[in-house]
RNA sequence: UGGGGCGUCGUCAAGUGGCUAAGACACAGGAUUUUGAUUCCUGCAUUCGGAGGUUCGAGUCCUCCCGCCCCAGCCA
């Protein structure tokens, strides 16, 4: 009823969308396209476009196309056009048929590009790349003309042909618009069109020697496509003239660009470039490192697409350049895991304690809830005997007022079983390290019965130690510890700047036994201690790995921090 | 110094001349809690980059100024 509520405020681009339905500007049509280059791995960034673009095709009952920018050979491979396709489905949405590739188009850009030769309004030239360079001008003086600039439109026709058959090498010869070297804008300034380039294309193979840059594929792509609305992000608004300028010249069906601001996060990098640098250097390990963040990485990190999708929707689309604070996407993660992930204990650092009052021998089921969160999600047994295992952290010889966990002849309950109280602490004799616990049990207080009247403020997750099965966890914090890491002035040495602390990898941990026939992806709330899910490249039946997605929040950890 | 954009709370972001400038995250208090989690309350911009002006009325219109981002690839 209230579902306009939760819905956030229409972004511009949604009032350009109704504007234009409103007066059929496109036939009431919406259709949107995803371009990616197949460069490299998806990231966050990109997802705010595919939310973006998808979710606007969705809201407004159109369709939104993915299309594969491929026009640069020497940079794109198969492998990225796979893992495009993969995140963009992980993600949630569907192209249905309609995936494309800009190399489809190449001999329908080529015949574009000879009526342009032909109207006069293109031309080959022959200066060298510095050349063309020179005769740019600068942002504050214009540019002059290239003393090939008014070839004929017969030699024109016979060289660009000439360049496609081969008889070029790289760098001999571009076709240019012709344009104005005097403008302002430096992308009017006779704008290359198609360079040679002898490479081989991932689909084309080597069916073509020439391609066309970005600028003469992309509104043309958009005009085959019957696209309406060709969202892009902000440093394109100096190209809108150009992309305007030749659908215009080629009398095609014109498409609107509309330009937005990408995504910045905090403690991240979101450039491609970057990335890759952090790959080749080995910085992380590869593109679906948990660390990363590309889509990939987040998927194997536990973040669920949901999260995401949630995250691009409160963050929004407007123009102004922003960064968001790292701390939104985190939240919007455990938003979406507190509702569907199951409780289970697992020690990460384990310390022995042994209940001295508890029978030898003796074993009991104990009843746990598997998600309070989820009233369906029903119970589940875990023993309990003599000899367990708490978290290190939770024990503390000489604690503060505030701490109310263990600590000599303290009480605390541990989840579904009893409260103990800490006896003895037995410690190694030559390097004086805390090694066991002796506790004793208070049979009265067991988990569901009247508890005997008694209250403690702390409770445990604890494990069985006969019980318990190893497994490693890998803990993961941010990449960098700069808040601003994509600032070169900040951080000139990408690599230094690596946080050292952004992986730890821990074999010492211990499960309920159970959670050895999880399957890879599977995701659980440690109790206490965060989101977790199964690595889905390293765990196994034997040796289970589990990587920390998210911890919980930790009112405490503040607590603690501000009082040292 | 040319052109194109952008400046509303710590961070995002609504606001399209007229009720006391939405909401979210963050932060700070408090309640509940067998997760220091979750949940629930409460607080958090007398002011919209600055200065003038128009108007009965301006974050919204005009003028000037200031700050930030992008553009000189045969990358996208």
């Amino acid at each position: 009823m209230h579902t306009d509520d939760l819905e956030s405020s229409a972004n511009f681009i949604q009032n350009i969308i109704e504007k234009d339905l409103n007066t059929l500007k496109f036939d009431g049509r919406v259709h949107t396209r995803f371009p990616p280059e197949p460069n490299g791995y998806l990231h966050i960034g990109h997802a705010k476009s595919i939310c973006l673009n998808f979710g606007l095709a969705s809201k407004y009952s159109g369709k939104c196309n993915l299309r594969f920018d491929d026009t640069n050979p020497s940079k794109e491979e198969e492998e990225y056009v796979q893992s495009i396709m993969e995140d963009v489905r992980w993600l949630g949405f569907d192209w249905e048929d309609r995936v494309y590739y800009s190399s489809e188009y190449f001999s329908q850009l080529y015949e574009y590009a000879v009526r342009l030769i032909k109207k006069g309004k293109a031309y080959v030239d022959s200066l060298s790349a510095e050349q063309i360079r020179e005769y740019r001008g600068t942002l504050t003086e214009l540019g002059r003309n290239s003393p090939h600039r008014d070839r004929p439109v017969e030699e024109n026709v016979d060289l660009f042909a000439r360049m496609r058959a081969g008889e070029f090498a790289e760098g001999e010869r571009v076709l240019r618009a012709k344009i104005d070297m005097g403008s302002r804008n430096l992308n009017l300034r006779d704008p290359v069109l198609y360079r040679v380039l002898k490479a081989t294309h991932h689909r084309t193979g080597n069916n073509w020697c020439i391609y066309p840059m970005y600028d003469f594929t992309h509104g043309q792509s958009d005009s085959l496509e019957r696209i309406t609305h060709s969202i892009c992000t902000l440093e394109f608004e100096d190209h809108r003239p150009l992309y305007d300028w030749f659908l215009k010249e080629l009398d095609i069906y014109r498409p609107q660009q509309i330009e937005f601001a990408r995504l910045n996060l905090n403690y991240t990098i979101l450039s491609k470039r970057k990335l890759l640098q952090l790959v080749e250097e080995k910085h992380v390990n590869g593109w679906n490192d948990p660390r990363m963040p590309t889509l990939s990485g987040m998927r194997r990190r536990g973040y669920p697409p949901n999260a995401i999708r949630d995250f691009c929707e409160r963050i929004g689309v407007a123009k102004s350049n922003s960064t968001v604070d790292f701390a939104l996407l985190e939240h919007c993660v455990r938003e979406d895991l507190n509702k569907t992930s199951s409780r289970v204990m697992a020690v990460i650092r384990p310390l022995k304690v042994v209940i001295e009052n508890y029978p030898e021998d003796q074993v009991e089921e104990l009843t746990a809830e598997n998600n309070p969160q989820d009233s369906a999600s029903g119970s589940r047994k875990i023993p309990f005997s003599k000899v367990l295992y708490i978290e290190r952290d939770d024990f503390m010889e000489d604690p503060p007022k505030k701490f109310f966990r263990l600590g000599p002849d303290r009480e605390v309950r541990l989840k579904y079983a009893y409260i103990i109280k800490c006896e003895r602490v037995i410690k190694d004799e030559k390097t004086g390290e805390v090694v066991e616990l002796r506790c004793t049990y208070d049979p009265d207080t067991k988990s569901g019965s009247s508890m005997g009247g008694r209250k403690v403020k702390g409770t445990l997750h604890w494990l069985s130690a006969a019980h318990a099965c190893r497994a490693e966890m890998r803990l993961y914090n941010h990449l960098f510890l700069k808040e601003n890491p994509a600032d070169e002035k900040e951080c000139p040495d990408l690599g230094a700047s690596v946080n050292r602390d952004s992986l730890e990898v821990v074999r010492t941990g211990f499960i309920e036994p159970f959670l050895k026939d999880a399957s890879k992806g599977d995701r659980f709330q440690f109790l206490r201690l965060g989101y977790f899910c199964v690595d889905n490249e390293n765990s196994s039946y034997d040796f289970p790995v589990f990587n920390r997605t998210v911890t919980l929040r930790d009112t405490w950890a503040k607590v603690s921090k501000k009082s040292t």
